[in-house]
DNA sequence: TTGATTTGGAAACGACCATTCCCTAATTAA
DNA sequence: TTAATTAGGGAATGGTCGTTTCCAAATCAA
């Protein structure tokens, strides 16, 4: 009982009728749709067909397709830091964190689930100049990464495995262009071998 | 007279009441709405708006709103393949090539411009699972990317500039991810120093 | 000229979209 | 128990979308 308070169930039960379908696997299936057809092109009766649920019930916990969009854009952002972070941790080095980090990206950009696509990249295309407060959640979820890459590149100069020649912020902004790039050139489908070797090569970036 | 054939306005005249506007500016213009909205979110009733033509004579010059929009991309990539090919050109050596053409990218990268984005990245997160057949026109101009760059470091390495070392087409993915995704984070509005520093930095794949 | 053909443009059309309404069901507070 | 509140779900709604239709205008072939 005591780890109640500890889960995502653990909110006080508020009144009314309580929700009866799970939070986190609506957003998953929303995330998918969102994902493989970008935002304008799916349709609300996409959604409730995939998420099981009628647009009433949909629009009784979401504000509208936007608010469901927004939630799932954060529901993805969390669940990928968290497999970005598990997968930085496992590494010693500076620059092998880099590498983690790299990886972690190219083993999402290859094959089927390189076609889905990612929500960021694709929110980048969907709302820059439509919606000035989602492409705001675009910049900061962009800003992240950079910012991520930049201090595990300064902590390969702290430990000697990257050159102190190299610019950390300069560097970092190169990254963050090279893993989104994977994730635009994983829409049409390429070999998981293409992608590592790619990857590999961009490592160059921080000898 | 005899230079007549070397426009566009040579073709031999069809029968029947001549078309009116011009073609190559009508597909600018649909190029720039098409980019700055994404495909699905781009209304025919912009579209004629901003190429001052009634929703009727659009369907006569086109099949339908897809048939505009591959007649705007097939504009659009001779266009950008036309200048990209120039800066090309002006350099002497491979490895210069290859900048130029880094730099032909940042340089769409930054500010207003960059906001706008590009018809084909666009084209990979518009189409990639829903239009089998517009996709393959996305990794058409993907592939002639690629396989320019990887042209370009062959003959950096054929005349010294760039080290046998490098895998030409491992290296000319890593190119293509990173200026793809320039085009991307350029979409979120960045500025220029800073393009211009990550293109620096990925000059570095071909060291 | 005349007829065939093609474009320009406005209005009309059917389909589908996001959203709301309304009724029922399940829960808490009193 | 009863009232208040919230979720579930399906039907209804109003708007917008892509597309078609129709007629006038402009050209070529004869």
């Amino acid at each position: 009982m005591t780890d109640a308070i500890l889960t995502s169930e653990a909110k006080t039960r508020s009144r009314g009728r309580p929700r009866e379908f799970d939070m986190d696997a609506a957003l998953d299936t929303a995330l998918r749709v969102f994902s493989e057809r970008g935002y304008h092109a799916a349709a609300i009766s996409e959604l409730t067909e995939a998420m099981g649920l009628a647009s009433g019930s949909i629009y009784k916990a979401f504000k509208d397709k936007r608010g469901i969009f927004l939630a799932a854009f954060a529901h993805y952002r969390k669940l990928g830091r968290r497999r970005l972070e598990a997968m930085i941790a496992s590494a010693e080095t500076g620059r092998e964190k880099v590498f983690q980090m790299v990886t972690y990206y190219t083993e999402l950009s290859y094959g089927e689930a390189g076609r889905k696509g990612c929500l960021v990249v694709g929110g980048a295309n969907d709302f820059a100049l439509l919606d000035e407060e989602a492409a705001a959640h675009v910049v900061t979820a962009f800003a992240a990464d950079e910012k991520l890459m930049a201090d595990l590149i300064r902590i390969g100069q702290a430990d000697g495995s990257i050159p102190k020649t190299v610019d950390p912020d300069a560097a970092a902004l190169a990254f963050l262009c090279f893993t989104k790039g994977l994730r635009v050139i994983g829409k049409t489908g390429r070999s998981r071998e293409e992608m590592l070797s790619a990857a590999e090569a961009a490592m160059k970036l921080v000898t």
